[in-house]
DNA sequence: ACCTGAACACCGTTCAAGT
DNA sequence: ACCTGAACACCGTTCAAGT
């Protein structure tokens, strides 16, 4: 039996939170943090910006409404009937992906902390210490580790985005950073004009995942 | 003997870089990021936005040199003859502290990787990392760890005060995400409702320190 | 109830004109 | 060489006026 949902009207050209959120998504992901302006979102759904006030009360709130929808999506795919380091893995790397296909969505998380999308990372994350026995002492302590370093990660890549425009090719500016790494003062700097050369060659997500699993192995030494 | 810097003017009004980011600096601590404007540094510095543009680039330079004055003071002073686990420590929380006091630094680090600032954390980190015998096979994974940690929080930690402004109370907002965590789903968000009330009472600082020592921890197990 | 679009109070940045 | 400040091309947001 499929129930209609009883919409008033049926124009699809009606202005709505839904079809507004929607079109925010497609400039921020098509152009990038500076992109979203009301006046572009506006001319993108033909209407004057004054319109989108009536659905929304500011760029903050649509922006949250934005990243809510994206992390809201990640979190219900997350398979949660695995092992609990596996279900943390797969919530952390849920997140870096979406903050990778949508950097934007980054910066989000420190606007309203107990916004659905931040809390159900953190329910995510809390809930399989738990499981894992992590000891009541301790379990703060590796919690808030984890939710930082998930969070914190997700802000710096954003970050990075903002910097550069949406279409930069990452192979070129690991390789410009890495031969600046290599001039500099042996002296100096000797670690890290070493680290260059790996640093260059090195894929994001796979040092993310090691900074996770470093802290669930020291999350074991006092569980 | 005193060589005195023989400065081509004495006199104090003469506009250089120096003076317009100390001025700069000023601004954004007393006033939060949203405050400094070539508008208002200008009025600070008796002279038209115009004036500041001979001298800097642009905001984004100013904002990088300011954040460079800061960190490298901090680098300055890092006691080096310690541990390597305590002088990664001490680096860590002197980060920590400076983005305390400064919250505005914090989004600085991604904004230029090879800027001096962010050098010298990278340089000091990786290596107490070699210092301590981190075998090379995941010396990079251990550093990678410990930086993104440690510029994560730091820029979350701007992020949250760039939303609130500049002399909110700490403990009334702690205490009002906590009273409304308690207010939450028990079958859906368990785990938050439960650590509400130590969330109330925790220190940032604390949690920061603990979440890098479980990462050292967790170095240890693959050392 | 919902939409329109001009207008307001800002920005960063530029640039001709001054000294 | 360095400073001035008006002007340009933008913002987010508001609001009287329309339907």
């Amino acid at each position: 039996m499929k129930t209609d949902k009883n919409q008033p009207e049926r124009r699809s050209d009606a202005l709505s939170k839904a079809r507004i959120v929607e079109a925010a998504i497609a400039i921020l992901d098509s152009g990038g943090e500076g992109a979203l302006t009301f006046r572009a979102l506006a001319a993108r759904l033909s209407t004057g910006p004054g319109a989108i006030y009536w659905h929304v009360a500011n760029k903050n709130e649509l922006l949250g409404a934005a990243a809510d929808e994206i992390i809201g999506g990640v979190m219900a795919n997350v398979e949660r009937d695995a092992a609990p380091q596996a279900v943390i893995r797969a919530i952390a790397l849920g997140v870096f992906d979406a903050i990778d296909r949508h950097p934007w969505v980054g910066t989000q998380f420190s606007r309203d902390p107990l916004h659905s999308a931040s809390l159900q990372v953190f329910e995510g994350i809390g809930g399989r210490l738990q499981a894992l026995g992590v000891s009541e002492r301790v379990l703060f302590d590796a919690w808030s580790a984890l939710v930082n370093y998930i969070l914190g990660v997700a802000g710096q890549n954003a970050a990075n985005a903002r910097i550069q425009p949406p279409d930069t090719d990452r192979a070129a500016v690991l390789g410009a950073i890495a031969a600046r790494c290599a001039r500099l003062d042996p002296l100096e700097f000797p670690f890290v004009r070493q680290v260059a050369a790996q640093f260059r060659d090195h894929d994001d997500r796979e040092q993310f995942l090691a900074g996770i699993d470093l802290i669930l192995a020291g999350i074991a030494t006092i569980r």
